[in-house]
DNA sequence: GCTCCTTGGGTTTTT
DNA sequence: CCCAAGGAGC
């Protein structure tokens, strides 16, 4: 039996830990022990009996999800560790979805599309209804559209419903676009036989909640349910998990409306504040305890937060000792700014000697790393940078996927099409469409109207022979394949016969750049070593389970060993600390963002000023030990140089606690100085007369 | 069909 | 200023 030490959690984290029936919402403040509490509980569980297989617990993030299987490893065990429902809300999706294909309405081998592939999904329904292309007024933008239909399938409105809606709102052609869209979308998705990410949820909720029989025997397998970063739920994820509660509803919720920032894709942050509504009899635990920072730190976080009217009523409450002030730190422009915390940074580490793992720089949008990371390459300091454009899968890499499942799950048309388009091999958009006509007539898939080529009708010379030859090239791979019983040696044959290496080196010109990029390609080939090996030993484990995989994983190479600086956006930078934190950029316009103060046609949501609030709430309360907020009283963006406004944040911080600096006028002090202390000396010859008070 | 240039748009991101 | 998507011209 595990060994928990309930004596080192204070007395709110061991009720948490301690309260096992029933709903229970816990509000865990930042920095007040959460992931602990969470997998204290867990581990509690089981030692009272508790089957692991019974027990769900819900993340966001693999990494999340990894790392609470870590933790939960060292109390409990590998073997127990395992055995436990652990991942994302995608990931148990797809579990239930493959258990019980018939019963969720999916094709028994369904695939998954990630955000390119729905994209491009969304790009081509548009060009085929006229929106796009030759004869359309204008261009639209893709995302604002995919945005748009996610969220109303995550509200679970069928066609009528967003008709309804868009109806109601005021006149808006995203809104009248994507609402035509919907369905066709919907249509497509379905007989590429594929789900995107919403549907993995959204699926599930919807047939639980229409089959009585299907939900009763997930009920009764999910006996105790944990949802972490409760805050960051959709409707979609409230439906699922309500779904699987018993009537014992023994559902634990553990988040921090303070820490809801993803409102604009989904999130409704009214989940974690009604939660006590819903169920009326659930336990409310506050963790207000805050084991990460200085008082300095709590108080300013509290003092600005404080400013929100929607939210549960608490307190970051300090355990260390006075720190260090903040300091708001006030800079001519944007450029003074950047040179001033490079300095400040490298002050820290050369002459402070703090490790540069231990800092942090923060901001509100991507575009204000650049400046920062050009100086700090010219300091010959070394950082990382997190979250920013890496979102959609890379290319090449996709690309490389793409022809393995050429080879392996060639019904796939997305993928066929793929490869068919990358690199160029003279088969465009016309050959396209008489493939796909084919194979809608033959009712067969992409790849037999490749293969059958002499019978597609409409296509040039060259295009045949093109598309014979890639025919030959696939059918040859694939014996190559099962003579070996390997894919690696075919596809590394298909790659280099269609020189994507090469063609990867054309595109991107820097060479730098380009190492970067076939490194993600070798990182690939690595895993499907690792998986052939697997595959082997076990009759089990198909390509199909691979892939399904892949699409719901990312690369990630964990750089947490290496000593570099963090440059991080807010939103990325949420459950992470670091000693020494600047956030830069705090001005009116960037933060909060300028796009919340004013809506424009292609927001598909209404800008919340205090979700805006809440991340720089999120960015000040990562500093352990220091902060600084800096800004600049102009701005070069977009090549035009601006005056800006301080942030709004900065006026709700505390007189306490917090030094306001002003980088130019320091520079003048300096030089005033001498002046200052002439001064003194005249007036220690003739006192002033009155004293101020 | 491919390449280069014009055009328009620029917040945040996980699965 | 900097990027990506689409269209014109080859």
């Amino acid at each position: 039996m595990p060994q928990i030490d309930l004596h080192a959690l204070n007395p709110s984290q061991r009720a948490a830990v301690e309260c096992t029936e029933g709903p229970l919402l816990v509000l865990a403040g930042a920095g007040s022990g959460k992931t602990r509490v969470i997998t204290t509980r867990i581990a509690h569980l089981l030692s009272k009996g508790v089957e692991p297989g019974a027990i769900v617990a819900l993340s966001f993030t693999n990494k999340a999800a990894e790392e609470m299987r870590t933790r939960i490893a060292k109390m409990v065990g590998t073997r127990t560790a395992k055995a436990l429902v652990l991942g994302t809300f995608h990931n148990l999706g797809v579990r239930m979805m493959r258990q019980d294909p018939r019963g969720f309405d999916v094709p028994k081998r369904f695939t998954i599309l990630d955000q390119g592939d729905v994209y491009g999904i969304v790009r081509s329904l548009l060009r085929e209804l006229g929106f796009h292309g030759p004869g359309a007024d204008r261009r639209y933008d893709v995302g604002a559209i995919v945005q748009r239909i996610s969220l109303w399938k995550n509200e679970f409105l069928d066609e009528e419903g967003v008709r309804d809606r868009v109806y109601k709102a005021p006149p808006n052609d995203y809104d009248e676009i994507a609402s035509q869209l919907y369905q066709a979308y919907d249509d497509r998705l379905r007989s590429l036989g594929a789900c995107d990410f919403d549907d993995l949820v959204c699926r599930i909720a919807q047939h639980l909640n229409a089959d009585e029989e299907l939900r009763a025997k997930w009920v009764l397998r999910f006996r105790y349910l944990m949802v972490d970063e409760y805050q960051d739920t959709n409707t979609a994820q409230f439906q699922m998990i309500r779904a699987l509660l018993g009537p014992e509803e023994n559902l634990c919720v553990v988040g921090d409306d303070d820490q809801a920032i993803y409102g604009w894709r989904g999130a409704k942050v009214a989940n974690i504040l009604g939660f006590d509504m819903y169920f009326r009899n659930a336990t409310v635990i506050k963790l207000e305890e805050n084991y990460r920072s200085c008082p300095q730190i709590t108080s300013a976080a509290n003092s600005v937060i404080r400013n929100n009217q929607a939210r549960h009523d608490k307190q970051l409450v300090p355990t260390r000792p006075s720190g260090e002030d903040v300091m708001v730190v006030t800079c001519e422009s944007s450029d003074r700014e950047c040179t001033w915390v490079c300095d400040r940074i490298r002050k820290l580490i050369v002459e402070e000697r703090v490790p540069a793992r231990k800092i942090a720089v923060l901001y509100r949008s991507g575009r204000l790393a650049r400046p920062i990371e050009g100086l700090l390459k010219e300091h010959g300091l070394d950082y990382r940078v997190l979250g920013g454009q890496a979102f959609y899968d890379k290319k090449e890499t996709k690309d490389v996927l793409a022809y393995l499942k050429v080879l392996v799950t060639p019904k796939d048309d997305l993928a066929v099409r793929r490869a068919l388009d990358t690199p160029p091999r003279g088969i465009g958009r016309k050959t396209m469409e008489s493939l796909s006509n084919h194979a809608e007539n033959n009712h067969c898939r992409l790849i037999d109207a490749v293969h059958n080529c002499a019978e597609v009708e409409g296509l040039t010379t060259r295009a045949r022979h093109s598309l014979e030859s890639f025919s030959t090239m696939i059918k040859q791979a694939s014996r190559e394949r099962h003579a070996g019983n390997s894919v690696i040696a075919p596809l590394h044959g298909m790659l280099d016969a269609v020189k994507l290496r090469e063609n990867i080196l054309k595109e991107t010109g820097s060479s730098e750049n380009t190492k970067q990029r076939w490194s993600g390609v070798e990182w690939l080939f690595a895993s499907l070593e690792r998986f052939e090996e697997r595959a082997r030993g076990d009759a089990k484990v198909t390509w199909y389970d691979y892939l399904g995989s892949m699409a719901l994983t990312k690369d990630e190479k964990d750089a947490k060993d290496d000593n570099l600086i963090t440059l991080a956006t807010m939103h990325s930078a949420k459950g992470l600390e670091w000693s020494q934190v600047f956030i830069i950029g705090c001005e009116d316009g960037i933060m909060p963002h300028k796009r919340v103060i004013e809506i424009r046609v292609n927001d598909a949501i209404e800008g919340d000023l205090e979700e805006e609030r809440r991340l720089f709430y999120v960015g000040v309360t990562r500093a352990r030990d220091r902060l600084w907020l800096t800004r600049g009283a102009v701005r070069i963006d977009r090549g035009r140089e601006l005056e800006v406004k301080p942030s709004r944040f900065l006026a709700e911080l505390p007189d306490d606690g917090v030094q306001r600096y002003d980088v130019s006028k320091e520079e003048v002090l300096a030089a005033d100085d001498m002046e200052a202390m002439a001064n003194a000396f005249m007036a220690q010859l003739t006192p002033p007369e009155t004293a101020d008070s």
